[in-house]
DNA sequence: AAAGCTTGTTACCCTCTAGTAACTACTATG
DNA sequence: CATAGTAGTTACTAGAGGGTAACAAGCTTT
């Protein structure tokens, strides 16, 4: 019933597909029949790319999350100062989400399932992205402090994001990032040292 | 080898031991075995206080989610003005992160687990929290948008609180729960329209 | 102390699904 | 058009784990 194809387009297409059928039931609730049935294969032709169902998802994570920070990345590298940057930045983030759609859902959905390894996977993306955040906040504060509430506006995004996108609403990624980012920034301003 | 316990009280124990394991190892990762062995009881037990394993999950959600909401509300109704609604409810917020610990991750952590039953409880009690927050961001931004932000500032606490508690941190919830306040309420006047 | 209810256990079934061994069919090359 | 290699299928195994039937051991009430 399916077309042969050579390998590597094989498993292009394998991946293409299995980021939504993921996407949309999580991790436990797919089983490889239901990958191998999406790809209009059977299952062990999938292991033939990937070892196995842990090793599938792990390349998605992996892909989805490059996809994530080159978007951000080049996004900021082109911003005059630190109010620019966080513009920017969250303009980028919520472009990324409105188009990699399925992505977002993979690393940050409700349903995004996670092992011991997913779990590491995602932590790792998160964090770097706090990393790239944390200087922006008012340095007068305590580092760690700094690093914690990075890791709140990242959370903010995420929680705007997955809302949006769970919901099934479609959004302008333009003003929606500004005005996060407008958001944000006042934030970043206005914490103090408390203690 | 276990104590014989009155009914009810070993709903409660069952109840507190699962919070915790399945707080520590998600939902798919723990067994009923599991939990029977933590209870330090057999399986059938379990069946006799709960219907399925779903079940006796979705009461764990339930309670967890009760508890964080009493803490918020109660903290909240006691301030004066939006500023103090604001202070006081992160702090509660943070308060309850940081004693209820199990419950937090249940519901927020990594590990969460989520078939279809367990993301719609988990939603309405995110849902909730945003429709108490939205009336505080400025009044000339539409509506929906309102709602949005309002998300992305639950995103902002959860974001936060994940952070540090699967980190294993300790962290004084007065202090964080200001620091927070001040980043949200700067953030929360500062939003204009954009359209 | 015996009947009867409550609490708990042993030992099992049954389904679901990740993963595989052995085979088939297509396609390119000489 | 035969041969070799690649792509795909059928049909299975094995193990994990949710759920249960049937039985055993404690209490308690008269």
């Amino acid at each position: 019933m399916s077309m042969r194809l050579p390998a590597s387009a094989r498993r292009e297409q394998i991946l293409d597909v299995s980021v939504q059928v993921f996407a949309r039931n999580g991790f436990h609730s797919t089983s490889m029949n239901d990958v191998a049935d999406a790809a209009g294969v059977t299952k062990p032709v999938l292991y033939q790319h990937f070892d196995s169902k842990q090793d599938l998802y792990l390349a998605l994570l992996e892909e989805a999350g490059n996809r994530l920070r080159t978007a951000v990345s080049k996004a900021v590298v082109s911003a005059a100062n630190g109010k620019e940057q966080t513009e920017m930045g969250f303009r980028a983030y919520f472009r990324w989400v409105a188009d990699d759609h399925d992505a977002f859902l993979l690393l940050f959905g409700s349903r995004a399932n996670r092992d011991e390894a997913s779990t590491t996977t995602i932590r790792h993306i998160t964090a770097e992205t706090a990393k790239a955040i944390a200087p922006l906040i008012a340095a007068d504060i305590e580092p760690e402090h700094q690093r914690t509430l990075a890791q709140g506006l990242v959370g903010l995004a995420e929680g705007v994001s997955r809302y949006l996108v769970e919901r099934g609403d479609t959004f302008d990624p333009e003003v929606l990032g500004q005005q996060v980012a407008d958001m944000a920034w006042a934030g970043l301003r206005a914490v103090h040292r408390t203690s």
